[in-house]
DNA sequence: GCCTAGCATGTAACCGCTTACATAATCTCT
DNA sequence: AGAGATTATGTAAGCGGTTACATGCTAGGC
């Protein structure tokens, strides 16, 4: 209570010196049963707890992992930390959790302040995938797993999503049902958004379709969503039997159906949305959103377990990961059979 | 890169001891400007970062603080880190993020590894306000705070929400139009849910209305409010000509509302819903749900700010603090006007 | 009975910092 | 000029563990 207790206040009782101590606590096999009884018992008894802070300075590993997203109140990031701290609580981590704010500076910093902190390894979802913060880590050798994000570096680990598979997967549902018309709308050039707007642009133009296609750019809030539809109806990109909008996440899809509503343009018979994400409650919008969805447990699951190979094994064949995305119907698009909720009484 | 650079390392290029080093790093004031500027550069030269696993060692403070939340991936929890997160950034501390699962041995079992990192204090939203855990950090004089829960105990330091007041202001709504008959879905007795549900209760009969009023225990999910509600009908509790229901969370007020949808009754002409916790995208359900929010980004930095003081002055006045609820109102509810998407155009 | 092997434990250096105390150098004041 | 105060730096003892190496002991083989 007065004073923390230290492994020699153990080893006096027990009347052996501190390295047998030490031997007993990390399961070393040279002692015998007799002392280490004895031992175990004092230590349950004053309910002693070594200092980890001292057993990481003098052997050099800390069994704590710095993860770094771009924002901890973010669902999306938080299922991905769900994954991780699966796997690093197994292993007998644990995580330093920090976030961005996608901030490359700030992510820099933080990285700095883990390796301070002597983290074992890292794992991060970097605002860019090459950066001040990967060159740190590298020139530190300081094994990292990047998540969701794909890097060019053969020398990096990353756990990312196939996000041009998951546009063309759009495509592909759209190209099923007899839309006349397509609209993609893209988020910010060259992230994650893009690719999947490139996957679905690149799956209609090969189906010959080019021509019934349009894109617009920039679109990434529901309010840019919302606020695209009147724009859309003045240059009369609605009025065709049946026009396919295909959005790079929910959010931009929500806010289009709000505006569809609004404007009293019937889904999915008019106008079939597609969103990206399924972020939750995409399956109980006011009309249940069709949505392409990332194992975002596995991903952090994944970079977690790649991590602790690289930590093991620092010349580890770098893993190179690309999950499949999947597409889940729901009402918003044409194909899709009208919605019960889940669990209805029969 | 081979080998990581240290103070002593520093020490020798520069020409001085450790302690100079050491005393410049921490800003120290007694070292001469031209040493101070000499070393630094040869600091910022070979990009040392001083390492703080020795540094907590020697200090016997680590600026770490350990979190311990029920579930990591809930988006209720998230806020309320981020909020601790803000916090413990500006204080330069660095957080241990660890989840529960709501397992009361599992809780313990975290603490202690806590405990074992030093850290130098801990904010948990525990699964019971006494418990194991707890009992663990005061023998162990670690500084703790308690969030999302009170205490009886006089000497822990909790910031919470009044769910009492909650319930109440659900009540006053509902009492302020004219409804035939209350309707009130409790959770699991002796939890925050309960709490709602009394107040809700309370000031219900306190208006002479304990006659109109119905309690139903046990209601805690989606599929338990979707459930209810055919029994709900066989029972003629919703052929009132309008019903006010009061859940104590929307997980069970969109569960209800489906249920409602489902069964064709008109919402809000015949049933009114209240909700409790403004999850995500309750303001953008099918039926916009009236709630009761809790202001947990605050929760999380007023928690945090207390842990600062608590570990400042060991003898701070313990803080009890009870975060004042408010009432959203949206179209679930017969108060309501109609609903308009947040950024409409004129 | 002696040598050697193997087991159980102790000794002490070390991990990379901080800091109380000692020391050296410079300044101030009578 | 010398005492005392002040400033800048060095010395070395921790902090609480780990672990290579040394030591002592017991037992087996000859």
């Amino acid at each position: 209570m007065s004073k923390q207790l230290t492994m020699s206040d153990i080893a006096r009782m027990a009347g052996v010196s501190t390295a047998t101590v030490s031997r007993v606590l990390s399961n070393h096999p040279m002692v015998r049963e007799e002392t280490r009884d004895r031992i175990l018992s004092l230590v349950k008894e004053h309910r002693y707890e070594p200092s980890y802070v001292a057993r990481n300075l003098s052997t050099r590993r800390t069994h704590t992992i710095g993860v770094v997203v771009d924002d901890i109140s973010n669902p999306f990031f938080m299922e991905l930390a769900k994954g991780v701290e699966l796997v690093l609580q197994k292993n007998g981590y644990t995580m330093l959790l920090t976030s961005s704010g996608w901030d490359p500076a700030k992510e820099a910093d933080l990285i700095r302040t883990l390796l301070r902190n002597r983290v074992d390894g890292v794992l991060l979802t970097p605002v860019h995938p090459e950066s001040e913060s990967t060159e740190v880590m590298r020139r530190n050798g300081v094994p990292f797993v990047v998540m969701n994000c794909h890097s060019d570096n053969e020398s990096v680990s990353y756990v990312s999503t196939d996000n041009v598979e998951g546009g063309r997967l759009a495509a592909e549902l759209m190209l099923r049902t007899n839309l006349t018309r397509f609209l993609c709308l893209s988020g910010v050039p060259h992230q994650s958004t893009s690719e999947r707007a490139e996957g679905f642009i690149h799956e209609i133009r090969s189906h010959g379709r080019g021509n019934d296609l349009a894109v617009y750019d920039e679109v990434r809030t529901f309010d840019d969503g919302y606020n695209i539809v009147p724009s859309l109806i003045a240059r009369n990109r609605l009025d065709a039997v049946s026009t396919g909008i295909f959005t790079s996440n929910d959010f931009v899809a929500m806010g289009i159906l709000e505006g569809l509503i609004a404007h009293r343009i019937p889904v999915p018979s008019q106008v079939s949305v597609i969103g990206y994400d399924d972020i939750a409650f995409a399956e109980r919008y006011r009309i249940p959103l069709t949505t392409v969805i990332q194992a975002k447990h596995s991903m952090g699951q994944l970079a977690a377990d790649e991590l602790m190979e690289l930590i093991q094994d620092r010349n580890h064949n770098p893993a190179r990961l690309l999950l499949k995305p999947r597409l889940i119907v729901r009402d918003s698009c044409t194909a899709a059979q009208s919605h019960e909720p889940r669990s209805a009484v029969p």
